[in-house]
DNA sequence: AACTATTTATAAGA
DNA sequence: TTCTTATAAATAGTT
């Protein structure tokens, strides 16, 4: 779409190549928010230049609860993609913490004949690893 | 771009919706592609249809380690986007949970004499808390 | 940053 | 649905 046909390739020279970074990147955004609009789709969108700095991230607006939040579209994302290793990872490192907590609490009682003070942390970390597995469970 | 202008504006007829569809998710697919391979730029790109079914997503493949990988574009993007608040929930909730170990521990020391075996949960940890830190401060 | 000649994407039709 | 084609849109090279 131009003067000329382009190769598909690195443009070595720099200014160009950051011409046609912003051009191009503006085309592909539009792109996105027109499927989105037409068809009822859900996208997310992110754009980097070569260096690694953020350039634009687009979320299609959600407009019914049947459709999933960004929050779990970037999740699935996540745990889809190739960093889903390092957030199962996680996970693993907290039920592991819950673990040595738990124990630790327990022997402490024994010990002492006291109890340590709950906090909410429990619930809280048990709801956050129930929509971590829930979107988990979406991507299998 | 066809045979005649269309009105940016939900597809009713389903048919047609669909058609669409899976002609633009196509087309932003090679257009993502394309950016990423003649800007040198890192892409991710994700399309849910309207019931929520991912129907594909793309990451730009990273050749060189000076661009952000994969799994920190996409920590990125939770960061970034409207899930930060949940992330950085989970941050803080690994950091308390340590907080707790560690005093724990510390007061089982005191009353028995004895240690308890260290794992290497805690040092995990550590770099995976420094790993979403610097990831947040790049969106900051 | 604007402008066009062209290429590319795609809406509608077969 | 898949293929075709007329047309709109994107954009490469230019100014």
């Amino acid at each position: 779409m131009g003067r000329g046909k382009v190769e598909m390739k690195r443009i070595d020279n720099k200014a160009s190549r950051q011409v046609t970074f912003h051009k191009r990147r503006r085309g592909l955004l539009n792109k996105a928010q027109e499927l989105a609009a037409l068809c009822d789709a859900h996208l997310g969108v992110l754009v980097f230049d070569g260096t690694g700095k953020l350039h634009h991230d687009y979320c299609s607006p959600h407009t019914r609860s049947v459709r999933p939040l960004p929050a779990s579209i970037f999740l699935t994302l996540l745990l889809h993609g190739r960093s889903s290793v390092r957030l199962q990872k996680l996970l693993e490192d907290i039920a592991r913490l819950k673990r040595e907590r738990d124990h630790l609490v327990a022997s402490h009682r024994m010990m002492t004949g006291e109890d340590i003070p709950s906090s909410t942390t429990k619930e809280e970390l048990a709801d956050l690893e129930q929509k971590l597995e829930c979107a988990l469970c979406k991507v299998r």
